[in-house]
RNA sequence: GGUGAGGUGCCUGAGAGGCCGAAAGGAUCAGUUUGCUAAACUGACGUACGGGAAACUGUACCGAGGGUUCGAAUCCCUCCCUCACCGCCA
């Protein structure tokens, strides 16, 4: 959410980012600057009938102990009149307040200036490619058939104990999983990431502090019996563990990550697309979280990909980074990075991490604050991205490392697999 | 699930209709003193939204929302949450 201050005092640089975003309705940039200035009339007509009602409540007591009773009551009788206003003017100041809530959650993020103007993902900026493009045998399979061949991954037990996008993983597919989670945790550590481990579920309050709510509640599983959400992603949990903190400057930036199963309800995506584990409902993810001062952020986003990058790398896996542009983007980022994996039998590129830099967008509802310099509060910026998400980095490993004699497992796994062949 | 207790500032905790944005202690910060460490003393120290160049100042906030009253942290109602004990249980 963005800062009504900001919008009012950067209304032509607003309008003009959002533009870059495809916003389809700048008209609400004049609204909500024209709702705050009715807040703040009506706020400051409501202070001061407030004020004068509070004199006259204290004179009445003055008046009383002295035991000047009648003329406590001439005040008395005065003060009706107030207290309807004061009545009506906080009622005028909640609905005002209300409308004005709901139109700046219609606001996106601002972009970054280095993000790329456009609309479809074909207009994401390539930033970089790294690593050499696997040559497969002939008869190379795609990693659903792999994991059928090898018997790593059983799809159709998942449907049949829970659902489609609920793979159950067996022998060494399962045996992976755990290892790519301690690998991944181990480097996040090595980075300087402290780690936690934090509830699958979380409360109303904590959807609306990362603005999973109110818009995106189709996309998580609910709990209707106990009003809990089970998380999309260990972002919600973790930046909510700030939530409502003022940190002071020197504890920044906090690093944190942890590995979670992360639930997507992601209603209505089928295809060849989505065939084996290119998307489903529950999949592990290691997640990197910091939360920054204003003036580093950037800084920090710029590292967060180079440690992503460098989690690729080790692995052995060729990979692209983009810089999504302004149509891409989600709506609370003001940066993002996605990473992609080549996948040599599906012949396309998966996305793996998603890395972004959200500003103050996300700290502003989660009242999440440090004490600047000069003493004051002000509010933290917020990063989190990927490192990394399971299911598509396992579909790559098994294509990409796929021979005649089996699947052969990157190197510095195999401390952590015990294995070095799957066959 | 049952029963009981309770939600006050960074923490502990007083507060029972006006003198309460809130005692006291601790923590933190600044200063004085001290050979170091420690201690002692003095002072500062909530958040948000307005107004003001600033000093400062108005309003709101004692879990949330309503109500009673000239006046509510304090009384009444509803809801939420936490803790303890019992039951069940990994």
């Amino acid at each position: 959410m963005l800062q009504v201050n900001y919008i009012r005092d950067n209304r032509e640089q607003v309008l003009e980012r959002l533009a870059v975003k495809n916003f389809k309705q700048p008209a609400l940039v004049d609204e909500i600057i024209q709702l705050d200035d009715k807040r703040r009339q009506t706020q400051t007509s409501l202070d001061n009938v407030s004020a004068e009602a509070n004199v006259a409540a204290k004179q009445i007591g003055e008046l009383m102990r002295a035991g000047k009773k009648d003329e406590a009551e001439v005040l008395k009788s005065k003060t009706g009149t107030w207290k309807e206003d004061i009545k009506a003017l906080g009622e005028q100041l909640s609905t005002i307040e209300e409308e004005l809530y709901q139109k700046q959650v219609l606001l996106p993020n601002l972009p970054h200036s280095s993000v790329p103007k456009g609309l479809t993902p074909e207009e994401n900026e390539v930033v970089l490619e790294s690593g050499a493009m696997p040559h497969l045998p002939a008869n190379a399979l795609p990693h659903w058939e792999l994991a059928a061949k090898y018997n790593l991954i059983d799809f159709e037990l998942g449907v049949k104990i829970t659902g489609a996008g609920f793979p159950v993983y067996k022998n060494k597919g399962a045996k992976l999983q755990r290892a790519l989670i301690n690998y991944f945790i181990d480097e996040a550590e090595k980075a300087g990431f402290s780690e936690v481990s934090v509830p699958l579920m979380v409360n109303e309050a904590s959807g609306f502090g990362t603005s999973q709510l109110p818009d995106k509640e189709g996309q998580m599983y609910y709990v209707g019996l106990d009003n809990l959400y089970l998380i999309p992603t260990a972002e919600v949990p973790i930046t909510n563990l700030y939530r409502d903190v003022i940190l002071k400057a020197d504890e920044l930036p906090v690093k944190n990550c942890g590995h979670t199963p992360c639930f997507r309800r992601e209603a209505g995506s089928y295809g060849a697309h989505v065939r084996g584990l290119n998307r489903l409902h529950q999949f592990d993810k290691v997640e990197i979280v910091q939360i920054a001062h204003p003036d580093n952020s950037y800084a920090l986003l710029e590292e967060m990909v180079s440690h992503v990058q460098g989690l690729l790398q080790k692995l052995g896996l060729p990979y692209r980074v983009l810089r999504l542009c302004g149509g891409d983007m989600g709506f609370g980022s003001a940066l993002t990075y996605d990473l992609e994996t080549w996948s040599a039998a599906q012949q396309r590129w998966l996305e793996v991490s998603s890395v972004s830099n959200f500003e103050t967008f996300q700290s502003n509802r989660l009242k999440l604050r440090f004490r600047n310099a000069e003493g004051k509060t002000q509010l933290a910026h917020t990063l989190n991205g990927s490192a990394l998400a399971l299911p598509r980095i396992v579909a790559t490993i098994l294509e990409n490392y796929q021979t005649e004699n089996g699947i052969k497992v990157p190197e510095v796994l195999v401390p952590y697999t015990k294995f070095e062949w799957i066959d």
